[in-house]
DNA sequence: CATTAATGAGTGAACGTTCATTCTTATGTG
DNA sequence: CACATAAGAATGAACGTTCACTCATTAATG
């Protein structure tokens, strides 16, 4: 056994109790039990339950990342990389859907406002790409002329609502579906 | 002294409080304590906590749905419903802050699932309007052909990061911005 | 055998809720 | 009107529970 291996058990039962249930539907000693490793544990690999979770939220933005760049066509018309982000972001989500509700707990709690600000301030990864686009898009009178802040807000706003009906059973997201939702969120922000 | 008041001054201590720390950031005796009862003194007025989020809840969704349906233009076109409904409900937002992030809790916790299940089913107030727009939209083809509950995110989606973002402070939602912000939502899911 | 890893009972703080008691207001009586 | 009595409202200390976190002890490792 390596040394990472319940290191790794800690997170994904952290990751399974979180998504489904809360950040305080999910206390350190039931994170431990489904890790199936002892309460004290937890704290050999983690200092504390935040540093946990926002260790938690680091690792899953980094392969949501990963996941975007990894066929971004960067060498293709602004809609059309417009689109793949959002489409594979839907599929990403769809495919991971812990991972989503995860995100959206951690988005909606203390954690969560301080990423909220980098996140305009494009630090994030796969944010530069998108301010990229929304830049270009109305250098070229592509894109309706709304500051980045509205922009972003209106193409992925749906997406939220979206994910969310999807794993509670409310839509089935299926290929045409995804591709008539990206499109109407293309129609929101073009001129 | 009538004997609603201390019942009002808990609401709205109760509000105040978990719209901008949670409900877990709003325990019963800082409610009392900013209520200016005791804690004992909630529960004349409230079976238990859950009780009191859940009414204070829907007091706000009555005043929200009352404001909705106050102008609301049943004789005009399609569209220009649409545009008033969206438009208010910023507004009323940006007027009401506390609302806004209250509700945000509310629909972010185990409450708010049974609720949304509501939402969808048009149970809601008015939703029955918003269904009705969709519904006439779809028929005389001004819609997409778009399943509702995928219309409804798409047009309703934007405003809840808007919403956000605005009270924190990144984008100022003044009327030009919420005209050009309500046209786009109707240009998502316009034919 | 020395060092590191793992354990889980224990600890104290925080929370929702209760309830014996006190205070306030309303009602009855002469 | 003065006073006694009853009813209702308000109080806050106390209770039981839950939780994050600690640490003395045990097990594994090389």
């Amino acid at each position: 056994m390596k040394i990472s291996d319940k290191r790794n058990d800690v997170m994904q039962a952290a990751l399974e109790l979180i998504a489904d249930q809360g950040f305080h539907g999910a206390p350190m000693a039931e994170i431990a039990e489904k890790a199936g490793v002892a309460t004290g544990t937890i704290y050999r690999y983690f200092e504390n339950k935040e540093v946990l979770i926002r260790e938690l939220h680091r690792e899953l933005e980094e392969k949501i990342s990963a996941t975007l760049r990894e066929g971004y066509p960067v060498e293709r018309p602004l809609r059309e990389r417009f689109l793949y982000l959002i489409r594979e972001l839907l599929r990403y989500f769809i495919t991971n859907p812990l991972h989503f509700r995860y995100m959206e707990q951690y988005f909606n709690s203390p954690y969560g406002i301080s990423m909220h600000r980098d996140r305009l301030l494009g630090k994030s990864g796969n944010h530069d790409i998108l301010m990229d686009i929304f830049e270009l898009g109305i250098q070229q009178q592509v894109l309706k002329e709304l500051p980045k802040a509205v922009l972003f807000p209106l193409a992925f706003g749906p997406l939220i609502i979206l994910m969310r009906d999807h794993i509670l059973g409310f839509v089935i997201l299926d290929d045409p579906l995804i591709k008539q939702i990206t499109e109407a969120c293309w129609d929101t922000i073009k001129r």
